[in-house]
DNA sequence: CCTATCTTTGCAACAAAGTTGCGTTTAGAT
DNA sequence: ATCTAAACGCAACTTTGTTGCAAAGATAGG
């Protein structure tokens, strides 16, 4: 896939930092730590790699999710989102033992009923556990 | 309610620090952001605002929430819960508009089928929207 | 009630995560 | 090839959370 018409399409320019960047998100269906991006582009500042990250999510190339811990991580959208407004509703999965997390696109967020007079605009579902590949072993 | 005894009970010393923190944060039913507690504990230390919030979420006695953006939130535990295995399994619910974070303790986590292989441990659901009372303004 | 002991607190210093300002470089339109 | 707005790198800063240590406080036993 060719990712420049994509980052072209968003508004943006397209430079080596964010082609690198997107190529290494769209590796596996997984979401990203900040430490491990910038481990794997040792050479680009922190600032950028943020910059980059949240630009992109800004244009709705990528989501975050926030984990139990509190640690971020970023993964691309699937369907191209309309800006600021994702519509990637599906559950993220964050394994125990290799720590990755799993976005989950087929497994839609579940609906609920709210107590009187509360009403749901989003909805985040976050579960943990055993990975596939983790689960075998 | 007594909650020297509950303190105690726990194995911890009974102090004025710790008595004015759980005293706040048994009001209404709502999770309380480090920085909100913070202020309204003024004189007291951050240090130890921190480890007091640590200490009762190691012994069971408030649970941690982590929000979509990040943000921390401390809860009081209904149901006394088991040492470093809370039960608490609600859906949690974030105000957009006045920003509070509820703890909907009739609410239960739902039932997510998951991808083979996939074995879910712990869940954790957030909503985002309008509470009962922004609701009705 | 007093003392001894272990816990908790406050302060200072540090670490990790994220942001802002600014000068330089670069993408891409003309 | 030139020009300009966008992106980048660097330094400084903020916010959030942790650690070490000495002083103060809680409580059990005498
Ligand atoms: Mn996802
Ligand atoms: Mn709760
Ligand atoms: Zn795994
Ligand atoms: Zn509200």
């Amino acid at each position: 896939m060719d990712f420049s018409v994509q980052i072209r399409e968003k508004g943006l320019k397209v430079t080596p930092a964010r082609l690198s960047v997107i190529e290494v998100l769209s590796e596996g269906n997984q979401a990203f730590a900040h430490a491990e991006l910038e481990k794997i582009f040792d050479t680009m500042d922190r600032v950028t790699l943020y910059r980059i990250l949240n630009d992109f999510e800004y244009v709705g190339l990528v989501h975050k999710i926030v984990d139990a811990e509190g640690i971020t991580r970023f993964a691309l959208c699937k369907k191209s989102c309309p800006d600021k407004h994702h519509t990637d509703d599906h559950v993220h999965f964050n394994c125990q033992i290799c720590h990755k997390m799993f976005c989950l696109d087929k497994v839609h967020e579940p609906q609920i009923n709210l107590p009187n007079g509360f009403k749901a605009e989003r909805l985040q579902t976050l579960i943990y556990g055993l990975c596939n590949s983790c689960n075998a072993a």
